[in-house]
DNA sequence: CTAATTCATTAGGCGCGCCTAAATATGGCG
DNA sequence: CGCCATATTTAGGCGCGCCTAATGAATTAG
């Protein structure tokens, strides 16, 4: 009865391990030090050591671990984290398309699935959605081969010239916050012009909205723009 | 990042437990006892002792346990059980109906989900599916409430006399056998006439198929008929 | 270039859910 | 009734993933 998990001796800790290895890392693929993960993931940094001597030193290393020089992921540990990333992206844009989740539901209930559904779940929801490019966040999502294009955008608080943008993608960290955007009619594809002079100050229109907009520095920190070519 | 989970101090194991416990005592709520749990759990007889005094002796006790003298829900333990049945049947059901799995592959993963997903979700898909009274298998969904009706169905193997019937639901226990059954026609709903002397020989003639069928004992086994009134 | 600070690892321990081997109840039978 | 086979429980241990406290390495400041 109690069906086999473990597909890959990948427990569900060792997936969030790859996860936030590959998050952090960033596109540049930078090494990853035990504190960033140990607070990305909420445990103490000497579970992280103990965690990375497990990853690095099985048959099929998972990360490349030097003591003290912080973590890699190794190609195999980048294609798990790549295949979890696409069930946590996939279930997000299904249960927002299919099952009408509100936005900022959607995350919290991924991050637990993503783990557990099977490879043919996986297959039949890309199918159910015609196999979609993007999360409702706005975020890529890799494709079956682990391929994903770079994102060409940047975060609002990188802005340094006013301008008219195309919103790119709203983090999915914070319910809460996301809540307060979409209040404010800012999710991924909606038009924003950036009337003051940027990082200090965020005012901003919205496409349908008259009145300008002050968004505050929590607010401007998790939305990521583009141009409006 | 790794959410909460654990949602009433019920883990997966906990929840297997339970489920097990009432699919055992069967509609008279008869005690079970620490082997029968073992062979279904698949786990040794000492380790079944040892989580039911843990469910014994925990604040809101799960179970009534006294040593030697087998197991039974309380209160609380059957309101999870049939909490985490609704899941296991929605879920097969949504996997079926929506997503176009196999009859014979929605056990597995609902297996696995049935810990796993919101009560958001949980409501989300019962509302997708119409509240739907029974799963792909014939077996009644318990209702939000935890209330179930009784089966009126008996076992293939019980009948006594010749007759036609109707198939009122098929185990979900065992993939192969499932898939035969239904290379068979045998699904629920199918009519069914029962051509030769039960229980020791069960040739069949189903509905569109002229040749006479004859089923082998663990097919059989795995089917539950009720009158065609 | 040493000293202080910060970061990371080691050491030791805990709860969970499982195991095997060794007791110990229980229930049926002679 | 007492003995035996079987069912069940106890004892002792293991791997996982986490924790805290103590130690050690690296980096920065003086
Ligand atoms: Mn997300
Ligand atoms: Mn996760
Ligand atoms: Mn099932
Ligand atoms: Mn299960």
């Amino acid at each position: 009865m109690p069906p086999s998990r473990q597909r890959n001796a990948n427990t569900e800790s060792v997936d969030n391990y790859l996860k936030a290895i590959l998050a952090l890392s960033g596109p540049e693929e930078q090494r990853v030090s035990s504190t960033s993960l140990a607070d990305r993931l909420g445990v103490a940094p000497a579970s992280v050591t103990n965690m990375l001597q497990k990853l690095a030193s099985s048959l099929l290393p998972l990360v490349e671990y030097e003591r003290h020089r912080g973590v890699l992921l190794s190609a195999a540990g980048k294609r798990r984290a790549l295949e979890v990333l696409r069930h946590h992206r996939l279930i997000e844009t299904f249960l927002y398309e299919v099952l009408d989740y509100p936005l900022e539901e959607v995350h919290e209930e991924a991050e637990r699935l993503e783990h557990f559904i099977s490879e043919r779940f996986e297959e039949r929801i890309a199918v159910k959605l015609g196999h979609p490019k993007f999360d409702p966040h706005g975020h890529c999502i890799p494709a079956m081969d682990g391929k994903m294009p770079k994102q060409i955008s940047v975060p609002l608080t990188d802005l340094r010239e006013q301008g008219t943008f195309v919103v790119d993608s709203v983090s999915d960290q914070d319910a809460l916050l996301l809540r307060r955007l979409r209040a404010h009619g800012i999710t991924p594809g909606a038009r924003l012009q950036v009337a003051s002079r940027p990082p200090d100050d965020f005012v901003l229109r919205t496409s349908g909205v008259s009145k300008a907009l002050h968004l505050s520095r929590d607010l401007a920190a998790a939305v990521r723009i583009r141009s409006a070519h």
